[in-house]
DNA sequence: CTGAAAGCGCTTACAG
DNA sequence: CTGAAAGCGCTTACAG
């Protein structure tokens, strides 16, 4: 591997004047630049960016640190920040905490230590002001991502629960639903409490609301069709089910089908999130999208912000984020055809 | 943040000796030792990697490149890879190539260059032996799985596709299936070219291959759908499906129930991967999983003998990876109910 | 058992 | 416009 001193001997200047074209800096004469090109060329150079980062304290990598590569919410969301950071030109370097908050702490501390400039965190349910505080510590630009907590210290994708709620519910009542049902997520999550508090708001109004329509779930699938189960158990008479994320909507479908009733002429269903997971079912299932994209995208530019000091060094950026719209996508489980 | 430098200040000795006990190497009294571990603590000092690096020419990480993030294959995989890798006390990087494999490409030249010892890729189906090549002059241990090409030179995760394929179709004999059909990969894609001959040399020895019964996929959900949507058409006889990868069959569920086939009284179905997609679905899909738990495990313990020297020191080791059982997974859409 | 010193491959004032 | 030199934070022979 040749490094920098190879390069300048083969082109006979110093290693300093290679640096400068290597990083556009400074001024070098048009000659000796063609001729170092030549010679980085010729020897196939291609800078360390270990040195560099250990002279430059940056490395031009970020890192973003999810909860759980498998739940299909976290690839989609790994793509967008993907796109937005090279767009920037940051090298997205990935990290799978399990839904343990130890990890991810863990990530932040290693990530730190060996390379990258900042880190972005999406923040799984655990999370709480006293991470926050141990993240603050570490000394690293960070983002959180936070889906999980209602804390105004924190960029936050709150991406408009209540209002996704609300508009799931009237679209349930707008094909002709009379007994809408909710199977709601965890108590101890601000997503979920909001959503549940548009689904009771919504139905509150018209006096419609009824307390054994909700169904407690934990965002999973399983969660989803056992919760059904019960419902339908409950109450035959349901026609209509709002489910607080998309995978507990996915086994909400396997219950529906598994009981033999017809969606959505029987029983209409809607799912939160907007994942693609959705459109692999028949019939495909409606959601509630949240703007992933537009997303990812805001947290890079914020962290790319941060590292480059036009927000505070370091610690946790303190920015809310509910500028994003989340937005109906209607597909097959809410079109009636009769 | 602390350096070697101040730890050595505050316990009173120099940087040699509080590297030592860092790295537990040559001897150090224990008074002394002591007096470190407690100024390290003290300090809350963590070894920078990136400086660790550039001196030792290690950082304990490994990369993991993978095609496709969204493809449900792939989370999998890397829980398998980082498992393994945690285990044997390395980090786990991760880098998406998006199928292409200059990217694929670019990125070990990124990993090589930034951080890692050694790179892990899970080839796209575009990988050949030039792409081998030009990994070999990167010079650094690369370790390839291999599901698309047939290639001894690469350790390949061949998983047994030839007897997989015998199994899922044997499976669907022996449940009461006539007329079995498949959909097939791509041509150009090994696992395919051996999956398709699994069925084929199958239903030959029976003579009831026909060839109308195969119709061509690329391993997309969509694919499968349009696939057996023509199948369907052509033959309404069918009353079995064996497709040559899970997505597949899941695109295939999704047209035989928009076709009001009943599953698996009907239609039964298998689709080939195992991963947990398909339980998602009602009925669940029966399958043929690959140990992608082994196969990642094994993929990093070569990798990890590569970068301590028992293997050749550099390049893409070459090692048949077959000894990996694949296994039938019988679920609904293959359990008949009358 | 411990320290001084060179070196890993780069960058960046500072001179010139 | 260019080079010598110090420095980034560590490791590792080499002496002692």
């Amino acid at each position: 591997m040749a490094t920098i001193r190879d390069v300048a001997k083969l082109a006979g200047v110093s290693v300093a004047t290679v640096s400068r074209v290597i990083n556009q800096s400074g001024y070098v004469n048009k000659q000796t630049e063609d001729k170092i090109l030549e010679s980085m060329h010729q020897l196939q150079y291609t800078p360390n960016t270990l040195a560099r980062g250990l002279a430059n304290k940056k490395t031009d990598s970020i890192a973003l640190i999810i909860p759980n590569i498998t739940n299909p919410f976290f690839p989609e969301l790994v793509q967008a920040v993907e796109d937005a950071a090279s767009r920037y030109g940051y090298t997205l370097l990935l990290g799978n905490s399990y839904n343990s908050e130890e990890n991810a702490l863990q990530y932040v501390q290693i990530f730190k230590n060996r390379f990258v400039d900042g880190v972005l965190i999406f923040a799984s349910h655990q999370f709480d002001s006293k991470d926050v505080s141990e993240i603050d510590k570490i000394e690293i630009p960070t983002v959180v991502i936070d889906k999980a907590l209602d804390n105004n210290q924190i960029f936050s994708a709150k991406n408009r629960n209540f209002t996704g709620a609300t508009m799931a519910v009237e679209h349930l009542q707008s094909i002709g639903c009379k007994h809408i049902a909710h199977i709601r997520g965890p108590e101890k999550l601000y997503p979920a409490r909001e959503r549940f508090r548009g689904y009771h708001d919504t139905l509150q109004k018209t006096g419609e609301f009824r307390s054994s329509y909700v169904e407690q779930g934990d965002f999973s699938m399983e969660s989803g069709l056992a919760a059904t189960m019960r419902l339908l158990d409950k109450h035959p008479e349901i026609d209509g089910i709002f489910a607080a994320n998309d995978l507990m909507a996915a086994g909400s479908l396997k219950a529906l089908q598994r009981k033999g009733k017809k969606v959505p002429d029987e029983v209409a269903l809607i799912g939160y999130d907007g994942i693609h997971l959705l459109e692999m079912f028949e019939p495909e299932i409606s959601t509630i999208a949240i703007p992933i994209y537009d997303i990812g995208n805001a947290a890079v530019s914020v962290l790319i912000d941060q590292i480059n000091g036009k927000e505070s060094r370091f610690g946790i950026h303190s920015n809310i984020m509910d500028e994003f719209d989340v937005q109906l996508i209607q597909r097959a489980s809410t079109i009636k055809t009769k």
